[in-house]
DNA sequence: CGCCAGGCGGGGG
DNA sequence: CCCCCGCCTGGC
């Protein structure tokens, strides 16, 4: 078991529903299992501290849950706005996982025009047909592939996947990985804007995936990913039209935007399902 | 049945 | 450069 001390009691729903991955499931009992780094584990929240079940890796995760980053200073920064001080006191809790990178990518290439349920399966199914199988706590459970596992599963096997036409961007990102077109350690090297620029030569990734790709796989903090949601919430609470987003952003959230944009979307998307 | 859901690629103006 | 359309699939 592995002990997390992230200063406070943690909110693993704030973590962990927020929009920035795919692979974590609420159980019964209100804990989160979840695979990453090779592992199956389950998370439970135990007075001030993160506990992990099934593993002893204390350094991967420590990393993955980014205990370096000071959330309570940027809270406190961030609180000056009004908008976001309510935000934030809906999701104190929210953390930005520092995610495998070729991972994220697959898997926001996935989320492009979609809905969470649908992508949560079909990662899982993914993974299902070329990971490799663990076993946690009696069940079976799949790591995400490597490239080189995705491309020799090939198109046919991946169209049973149910990505629709999302399988032809699938297998492309991880042969060009897999063949060096994509280099994903000169990427992470890279400045967030010439990083971005790389990462939009891959079919599939457009703007607003590589931006997910640079906050979530890459802890770029100063970018700010648009999508519908955000474009409908700066425009109820900020009167702030689409165009116009990415400057506003970066003059009013400064360089830890990517974190103000997770509570934001986090507190406005369970705003607006109620009303609906 | 039609519509759309946390975009993107491709084509045309 | 910008805008517009079609798109796999599943749910309503």
């Amino acid at each position: 078991m592995v002990e997390i001390d992230l200063g406070f009691a943690p909110n693993l729903e704030h973590i962990f529903e927020c929009g920035q991955c795919f692979r974590w499931n609420m159980q019964p009992d209100g804990s989160y299992i979840g695979v990453a780094g090779g592992e199956a584990v389950r998370a439970s929240v135990c007075g001030s501290k993160l506990t992990l079940d099934g593993t002893d890796n204390t350094e991967f995760w420590s990393n993955y849950f980014d205990t370096a980053f000071d959330y309570e200073g940027a809270k406190t920064k961030f609180s000056k706005d009004k908008i976001l001080k309510k935000c934030i006191e809906y999701g104190y809790g929210i953390r930005i996982l520092r995610q495998d990178l070729f991972e994220t990518i697959i898997s926001f290439i996935i989320s492009a025009n979609n809905n969470i349920p649908r992508i949560k399966k079909i990662i899982e199914n993914l993974c299902r047909i070329c990971g490799e199988r663990i076993e946690f706590d009696g069940n079976e459970y799949y790591t995400f592939p490597t490239a080189e596992a995705i491309v020799n599963a090939g198109l046919e096997k991946l169209s049973t996947i149910h990505a629709g036409y999302r399988d032809k961007y699938i297998l492309g990102a991880a042969q060009a990985v897999l063949n060096g077109d994509v280099n994903l350690n000169e990427i992470v090297a890279l400045p967030t804007d010439a990083a971005r620029r790389e990462l939009l030569k891959i079919i599939g990734v457009g703007p607003k995936v590589a931006d997910c790709v640079l906050l979530f796989g890459m802890s770029r903090f100063d970018v700010f990913p648009s999508d519908v949601w955000i474009k409908r919430i700066l425009d109820e609470a900020y009167n702030v039209p689409p165009k116009e987003i990415c400057e506003f952003a970066e003059n009013k959230f400064g360089k830890y935007r990517g974190l103000a944009q997770q509570y934001l979307f986090y507190y406005y998307r369970d705003n607006m399902k109620k009303l609906a």
